[in-house]
DNA sequence: CCGGTTCTTTACGCAATCCTTACGCCCGTT
DNA sequence: AACGGGCGTAAGGATTGCGTAAAGAACCGG
């Protein structure tokens, strides 16, 4: 089914489940890598390219919600969410976060490998590229670090700002909805409120383009949404 | 305003659970469409064309797994599996016939929300040069990026502008009606305005024929409709 | 508890878009 | 030749959406 070499990571504290999950895997003859926390889980995620990634939600060292969201900012690969947690607002919020998919434990593994092959078949159709650093124009976007530069010059981006800049870097040619902005910068609950938009917006041409009042990278597209030029 | 809202097949034979569904879809600003056996299943989901399908498993007229496999014949639209039934061997067997996730009945209403957010998001990701594009004389139409460019140039379209040549794509060759175009571009309440259309046919001819005045591809159907040659 | 940062709310002028109105052309019918 | 339906063309007013500013509310670290 899969081809040969197709990388796995699992980020799980837990050595019996990292082993248990990474000898299926092995059996569907994926290369499997693996880290006990989330701060490795990241480095290995920029260093290995995996094409999937099976997280476990009760790291030790950090939110899982946030590690997600940390992914998220640079790499679309498909994440397969582990937790013992059945609660339904556990699973939403990180289904929310970014996460593909979620599976509560215990669970068999031949449910969790049909889950991957089926991350894997979609993930295909779309073509993978994670880039760590975003340019355009004089500007630096460092995803997994959270920093821009600006003519080497540091910007500094409040939280949201940047969620709406990573986003626009995301699908940057394409026209992004009102809608789609803000559920991505604010949540899914803020889909109607797009006079945020304007505000923020106006922000970050601010800090980030020659003439804000003209601006060649942040566009509008007037009734749909905004575009990053690329 | 109206956001272009993502459309969503439901093919469920029970009328609670599709009126349910639909209702939790409906606060979402998705536009639902419903089916209530596998057969007209199969034809909504062709016309229609929905970004997002939700199917129940247990049809009267064909098996689940039959039906997945008959969709992925030709379409790779996301699937969500509604299913009483918790068996792992059934969750395997029907995201291997190409679901993409499998959700137990009785589910809660957040639950499959976030599930069907993480399937758009997935989905939305659809890579920049696989997909469609159309072209007529000099003209390239990015649906996706929902760019325009005219012998290289970029094309400015106003929100209806795009969707009246969205919906002339749509059929490219046939024949809309006044009245099929005008619901498409401007809602169910706009059937009899069909002035607007030379006005806007005009503007669109405007923008993208060599010959204004004589159309090549924007052609007029007298007492009937417009017809994009193709 | 306080000061600073970030987020949210409110308000208004301007620009893009949409809608309305008007008129002229072509063409088949009377 | 006059008429009317259907369409194309033009231009201006109405509406909506966007950019901008500023101030109040919530949040966070010390």
């Amino acid at each position: 089914m899969n081809a040969p070499s197709l990388r796995v990571l699992i980020i799980e504290d837990d050595p019996v489940i990292r082993r248990f999950v990474r000898s299926a895997l092995e059996a569907e003859a994926c290369e499997v890598f693996e880290a006990d926390t989330a701060a490795r889980g990241e480095i290995e995620a920029g260093t290995r390219q995996p094409a999937l990634l099976i997280l476990d939600l009760g790291l030790p060292d950090r939110d899982g919600q946030d590690v997600i969201r940390g992914l998220r900012t640079w790499s679309q690969v498909p994440i397969i969410v582990l937790s013992a947690r059945t609660n339904e607002d556990e699973k939403v919020r990180a289904l929310d976060a970014g996460a593909d998919d979620y599976l509560v434990k215990p669970f068999g593994v031949p449910e969790l490998l049909a889950r991957v092959r089926a991350q894997l078949r979609r993930s295909a159709l779309i073509g993978h590229e994670a880039q760590p650093v975003f340019c355009f124009g004089q500007i630096e976007v460092n995803m997994i670090e959270r920093r821009i530069t600006r003519a080497g010059e540091e910007v500094h981006l409040t939280p949201i700002e940047f969620r709406l800049l990573a986003a626009l870097i995301r699908s940057h040619g394409r026209v992004m909805t009102h809608r789609q902005l803000l559920t991505e910068a604010w949540g899914p609950g803020y889909a109607e409120r797009s006079h945020y938009l304007r505000i923020y917006m106006k922000q970050l041409r601010e800090k980030l383009e020659r003439n804000p009042a003209q601006p060649e990278f942040l566009l509008t597209e007037t009734g749909v949404g905004y575009r990053l030029a690329g």
